[in-house]
DNA sequence: ACCACATGCCAC
DNA sequence: AAACGTGGCATGTGGT
């Protein structure tokens, strides 16, 4: 191990849960000795094996050890199973994993074998063999003898490796996906490690008791549901719209018996029977995807939540979270998450971060005005086109009929324009007729011409080249993508013979025939699809790259402060960190340096900061600062 | 027990 | 006729 560079490593264990399970073996290869072994410390065969103690504490030395790096398929699970033997992995060279996401966003699978069998004819790896899973199934590598144990342990090490070496190579023709690789994603690996294995105190209390509550009013809504919608089950699609469609004759506007929430409201306007279905809805859906499940992940370990920050769970180069996932917690499941005494979680998120993105990628001058003197488009836009006063329009405020949030309402709009939205949608979205939200679209491409050009720039180069870039060239692909935008630029091409023109309504032209109508739908659909989401990942995945870089700089901070402040989350462009609730003033200055001033993104960004002694209940960072002690108290009361 | 798919809905 | 984007989870439905 002394003389070895890079070793390749893996672990075997009884199964996939962090909190549960525990490693049975751990398998590496050292290249240089071309030497590969698999340690068995926890199998249930009867033949000899060292003790776990013995391994876990001689191996320490070595897999804390920075200076020797380490090749890994799928790293973090790894870590956490090595983390609760007491070990810290350092020196990880590469994920093969991530570093496959990021060169092929688009794979089916990426389980090694099966990347393997797809490139391995590059670097010489032609094995046909059936893999462990294959033959035994998933789990039950405690029961496997050695000699088999050890077969298959040490192919994969010795496979990842030389995946390792092939994928260096493929870097060195791609020089900014290299670049994105090792000083995003390899270090970030670490961040998100971090992240999952801090987790969040919950306030258990609270959620029995909303939990009671929300269960007493759930039972009372059905009894009330079954008198009215008879006695089906009020979760089914099929029988409500049986109820709805064909014993209430109610009309089918949604044309597909549609019986979502925006459907079923213009069916019965006022209608408290509808009312009470959405309320049954609301109910269901916070009980039982929030405040009923969520308690029961939590760690025996350290009575703690933790769900899995997945660096690469997105085409575009988000994260994404999953089990549970921590990027969706509505509001009122908020206060469930809570900071513990002596602590308080900040919440620091970029303000109008995509807007923001688009002005400063284009580099239109009108659209780049209000974040050059501090102002808030979503405000301003909301109050000129939805006729309110700007105090309506502030962030959180409500309408003066108090049913909705223009300056929330008016981001959904603004971004649904900025990604190519159609007038229907929009004006359905801000409650506009659809001449209104013709106007509102035609405004912000004639307001921001530099801005449209661009959109309309990205959308001709993923025609020629099937992918777009992000700000740092993070690539997403459209395999297909030319053949389908010369199909459709061919049948505009027609349509414009025969017309004389482009007409905005294909469907109303009597001198087009059945046929190029169908043709036209059958590319248009596609082509507009692919655009869409080349323009979203083009912004979508820049400001991706900006958050991974302010958290990697935010994590060595932190790690530095010392082992009381802990990254626990990013939701997109927010991130979550608990610290002591004596934290200095000049560190939240400088956490707010470190986000605002990456040094590629040369224009202004803001951010919103929020104290919060259970998640969601904000404090502004300035009030909190000038009457800390106050708050203090009053929290541990 | 599991799977695949559709529907609906939560967040950014 | 119907075209903002990126995700994950619960539930129903039909199937093994
Ligand atoms: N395409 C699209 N993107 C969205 C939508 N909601 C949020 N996003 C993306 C774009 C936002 O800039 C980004 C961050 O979400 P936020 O809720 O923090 O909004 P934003 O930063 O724009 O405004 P803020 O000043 O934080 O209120 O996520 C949406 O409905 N459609
Ligand atoms: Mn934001």
């Amino acid at each position: 191990m002394k003389k070895e560079k890079i070793i390749g490593l893996d672990t075997e264990t009884t199964g996939l849960d962090y909190d549960k399970d525990h490693i049975v073996g751990i398998s590496m290869t050292l290249p240089k000795a071309d030497y590969h072994c698999y340690i068995p410390v926890g199998h249930v065969t009867g033949e000899k094996q060292l003790s776990p103690e013995y391994v876990f504490s001689s191996l320490n030395k070595y897999l804390e050890n920075e200076k020797l790096g380490k090749v890994l398929h799928n790293a973090k699970f790894d870590f956490h199973m090595f983390y609760k033997e007491g070990i810290y992995v350092k020196g990880l060279i590469m994920d093969t994993i991530i570093a496959m996401k990021i060169l092929n966003e688009n794979e089916l699978t990426y389980a090694l074998k099966n990347l393997a069998t797809k490139y391995g004819k590059y670097f010489g790896f032609e094995d046909k063999s059936m893999t462990y899973e294959e033959l035994f199934g998933k789990g039950g590598f405690e029961r496997t003898p050695f000699d088999i144990a050890t077969v298959y342990a040490c192919k994969d090490t010795h496979l990842c490796y030389r995946f390792y070496k092939w994928i260096d190579t493929q870097f060195d023709r791609l020089p900014k996906i290299k670049k994105i690789y090792y000083e995003i994603e390899n270090p970030l690996l670490i961040v998100s490690f971090d992240m999952e294995k801090n987790g969040f105190e919950m306030n258990l209390d609270f959620a029995q008791k909303y939990k009671r509550n929300l269960t007493v009013e759930i039972i009372q809504l059905e009894k009330k549901l079954y008198k009215i919608f008879g006695e089906i089950n009020l979760n089914s699609p099929t029988q409500l719209g049986k109820v709805i469609y064909d014993q209430m004759k109610l009309p089918d506007i949604s044309k597909t018996r549609s019986v979502d929430a925006e459907t079923i409201k213009k069916l019965a306007d006022h209608s408290s029977d509808i009312k009470a279905l959405l309320d049954y809805r609301n109910k269901k859906k916070l009980l039982g995807t929030y405040i009923e499940p969520l308690p029961q992940k939590i760690w025996k370990r350290d009575n703690r939540l933790h769900g899995n920050f997945n660096q690469n769970g997105t085409k575009t180069g988000r994260y994404s979270s999953n089990d549970p996932n921590l990027q969706n917690i509505p509001p009122e499941a908020r206060p469930m998450f809570v900071a513990p005494k002596g602590k308080v979680i900040i919440g620091k998120d970029l303000s109008q971060i995509e807007p923001r993105c688009l002005a400063y990628m284009s580099g239109d001058e009108h659209f780049q005005h209000p974040y050059l003197h501090g102002g808030d488009l979503y405000s301003s836009l909301a109050s000129k086109t939805l006729k309110l006063d700007m105090k309506y329009c502030l962030d959180g405020a409500y309408d003066p009929t108090h049913t909705f949030k223009p300056r929330k309402r008016m981001k959904t709009g603004l971004l649904a324009v900025m990604y190519g939205t159609s007038i229907f949608t929009l004006s359905q979205q801000l409650g506009i007729t659809l001449e209104e939200a013709k106007q509102f679209i035609e405004d912000f491409l004639n307001t921001y011409p530099t801005a449209r050009d661009y959109i309309q720039s990205i959308k001709d180069f993923v025609d020629e080249n099937e992918y777009v870039e992000t700000y740092l060239g993070r690539k997403r692909r459209f395999i297909g993508h030319k053949k389908v935008a010369q199909q459709y630029k061919a049948v505009c091409k027609h349509i414009i013979d025969v017309l004389g023109y482009m007409p905005t309504n294909i469907w109303q032209e009597k001198k087009l025939s059945r046929h190029i109508k169908n043709t036209y739908w059958k590319y248009a659909k596609d082509y507009g699809r692919v655009t869409r989401q080349a323009v979203n990942a083009v912004i979508q995945g820049s400001s991706a790259d900006y958050i991974k870089i302010v958290m990697l700089r935010v994590n060595n901070y932190l790690k530095i402060l010392g082992e009381e402040y802990k990254l626990l989350g990013i939701i997109h462009d927010e991130i979550l960190m608990e610290v002591p609730d004596i934290v200095a003033p000049e560190v939240i200055a400088e956490l707010d340096r470190i986000m605002t001033s990456i040094e590629w993104f040369k224009f202004p960004i803001k951010t919103d900061t929020v104290i919060m002694y259970q998640w969601g209940n904000e404090i502004n960072v300035s009030k909190w600062l000038e009457d800390r002690e106050n708050y203090n108290k009053k929290r541990s009361a």
